[in-house]
DNA sequence: CGAGGGGTTGTTTTT
DNA sequence: CAACCCCTCG
């Protein structure tokens, strides 16, 4: 019989501590960040503190001898994490940057490269993108003959978003499309086709999509004790920061996490769930407590952000709120101006308005970097945009279409790809339909003969038009060169790709000088990276919002920058002054939502959302009529959520021209 | 078989 | 007002 002897390895070291923890928090906030042991929910308004607070309660833990290495901080941005560990840092030294931090995505990414293999994955996968998974839909729907068909199939994207939804609503392909593409009802079969080839191209080859991390994490986390032990055992203390924007499968995963240490805080909000479209859920939060009878909840409920105007018409909206933790929030900052809801006559007026009281406010030495516009849909920014640009105002926009949607960035990094894993065949289909001489049938013939070949990136033996054969010549050249750098820093592949496809690039766009410097740009954030698995890793996991990323811009100028940002890429930030435009019925809330009840709830909660991002200053604008070209419709109405703000609450504006 | 033209489509929000 | 798709011509 062998004899077990229990080593505690979990000590917390009593010493005195370096921050005045009692001084730095209210009572509340003091105890979310002293309790590590056992379950907490915190539910923390907007504006309360809460980023604080979990800076605060890691600084703690440390300091308290708790390994940096025992803690994990789960966020629902990588770059959010990395700030509070940066402010972390900052508290209590470099011990906080080795806190494990980042989504769930993230954290399930690099849990699986290490322990995939006791659920049987090798740890050489690749993440795709949505853009990804659009091209494999579209190549299977080929194969399948589904583009034949009579009436109109749905387009690849459309597909990636029914099946991403289905995993996150946990629910079958039909029953999505019954529910949200009824429409497409007809196809349903054949979507559902498509999904179990999908299903199995992406086993085939390797591939895990977003939904797919979640969905190996948790197959790891409850069918592998070992994993799970070994895991558990690492992460003793479990942090999960924006938790009613969790879905199902993160909830479970969170649990898993917790294991029998139990301790685990969740801390969100209700108020601020946004994100229901890709199957949060608000319940989440509801359902903790049931998880942990024992939990010990803790609401921070006074706001350090807006002052009191800000706040009553925050409290006044969602007054209209169907269901939620009631909660008013209370704030010690004295009064200020009342929010102004501005009418404008057009569009265009609008724009007018606000790019000239940014400019009046800046003269009142407001700076840019503290004031913000926010819109519900990224297209509603178009035309201020271009005002922006015509006063030289200088701005950079926050969510919307990605950077690396871009045709001529996706080729670049199809190229990489290739050097990364030579049998990819979506990169590899991509890549050769750029040569000219080549099409959809050339292409598909020459991987079969690169699938099996022995060196694949030798193109001189692959059967194609005399036209094209230049042009493979090339291709075959560029990448012989580039396949030694596998293993090096991705930077200098990259400026191989670029020289390889900058005739190309030149050939097809017009406009191709700016896309040089997107490739510029590409190469700079490359430059970051130790490895090319990294770099493509990184990129699937959390694209660059914008060409004029912070990544290339950070700490590097001081220059005065203006944010434009959808609403929900706002979350969890704050400014000084703060517009909300396009509040017009059927924009903000949007003509999709119209229909639907909880829809139509998330929308207000989304209004919500910004009018708290505003810290002394609000202005919520609309045009008083929009044609709208999609529905061949005029919106004329103002937003119902300005209506439901008590009307004391707001001063009118309105635009008197010179 | 590829390329280029014309018609058609559909436009939230994101890891 | 784009991309995107399909179809026809070379």
């Amino acid at each position: 019989m062998v004899k077990t002897f229990k080593l505690n390895t979990d000590q917390t070291v009593d010493r005195a501590f370096k921050i005045d923890y009692a001084a730095l928090l209210n009572e509340q906030q003091y105890e979310a960040a002293t309790q590590f042991r056992g379950p907490i929910l915190c539910i923390a308004g907007a504006g309360s503190g809460k980023t604080r607070t979990l800076i605060y309660r890691v600084a703690r833990m440390l300091e308290s001898g708790i390994a940096p290495d025992n803690i994990l901080l789960l966020t629902f941005t990588r770059k959010a994490a990395s700030n509070m560990l940066d402010r972390v840092a900052a508290l209590v030294g470099n011990e906080g940057k080795a806190v494990a931090g980042g989504t769930y995505h993230s954290f399930a990414a690099n849990i699986l490269r290490k322990y995939g293999h006791y659920i049987g994955l090798k740890s050489s996968y690749s993440i795709i993108d949505e853009g990804d998974a659009g091209d494999i839909i579209n190549f299977l729907r080929s194969e399948l003959g589904f583009n034949k068909k009579e009436s109109r199939f749905p387009q690849k994207k459309t597909v990636a978003q029914m099946f991403s939804k289905a995993n996150n609503l946990e629910k079958t392909v039909p029953d999505i499309v019954s529910a949200f593409y009824p429409q497409f009802e007809e196809h349903s079969e054949d979507i559902e086709r498509l999904h179990e080839e999908f299903g199995k191209y992406k086993l085939n080859n390797m591939l895990l999509d977003y939904d797919d991390l979640l969905i190996y994490l948790h197959r790891l986390l409850s069918t592998s004790d070992a994993a799970r032990t070994a895991i558990t055992t690492r992460y003793r203390y479990v942090m999960a920061d924006e938790y009613q924007d969790t879905n199902g499968l993160q909830a479970r995963i969170t649990f898993l996490l917790a294991g029998e240490n139990r301790n685990i805080m969740v801390v969100g909000d209700d108020a601020q769930s946004i994100y229901s479209f890709r199957g949060a859920r608000v319940t989440n939060i509801l359902e903790f407590p049931q998880a942990y009878p024992d939990c010990r909840i803790i609401r921070l409920e006074e706001n350090y952000r807006s002052t009191r105007p800000i706040l009553e018409a925050a409290n006044s909206l969602m007054e209209s709120a169907r269901e939620g933790f009631k909660k008013t929030l209370v704030t010690q900052k004295g009064s200020g101006d009342l929010p102004a809801c501005v009418c404008c006559e057009d569009e265009q007026e609008q724009a007018m308005f606000v790019a000239a009281r940014i400019l009046e406010l800046r003269e009142q030495g407001i700076k840019l970097n503290n004031m913000a516009v926010l819109f519900r849909s990224s297209f509603h920014a178009y035309q201020l945009e271009l005002e922006l640009k015509r006063r030289n105002i200088p701005y950079v926009k926050w969510g919307g279409f990605k950077f690396l949607e871009a045709g001529h960035l996706k080729d670049v990094i199809s190229h990489m790809r290739i050097v990364q894993n030579p049998y990819d065949q979506v990169s590899w289909l991509r890549v050769l339909l750029l040569i000219e001489g080549i099409g959809t049938h050339s292409a598909s013939e020459i991987f079969k003969h690169i699938r099996f070949a022995q060196n694949p990136y030798d193109l001189s033996t692959v059967k194609a038009r005399a036209k094209a054969e230049k042009g493979l010549q090339q291709l075959s050249k560029m990448l012989a060169s580039a396949s030694s750098l596998v293993n090096s820093p991705p930077a200098r592949l990259l400026e191989i790709v670029a020289d390889y496809y900058f005739p190309i690039l030149k050939e097809r766009f017009d406009d191709y000088p700016r896309r040089f410097k997107d490739i510029d740009q590409l190469a700079i954030i490359a430059g970051k990276f130790a490895t090319l698995s990294d770099f493509l890793t990184d990129l699937a996991l959390e694209p660059p919002k914008d060409s004029v990323d912070e990544a290339l811009a950070p700490e590097t100028s001081e220059d005065e920058t203006l944010v434009l940002s959808t609403i929900h890429s706002a979350k969890g930030l704050e400014w000084h002054s703060v517009f909300v435009i396009h509040a017009l019925e059927g924009r903000f809330p949007s003509l999709r939502s119209l229909k639907s009840e909880p829809e139509l709830e998330e929308e207000r909660r989304l209004m919500y959302v910004a009018i708290t991002r505003a810290a002394e200053n609000l202005a919520i604008s609309y045009p008083s009529q929009i044609w709208d070209p999609a529905t061949g419709s005029l919106l004329a109405r103002p937003s119902r959520f300005i209506e439901e703000i008590d009307s004391n609450l707001l001063e009118p504006w309105q635009i008197a021209r010179q």
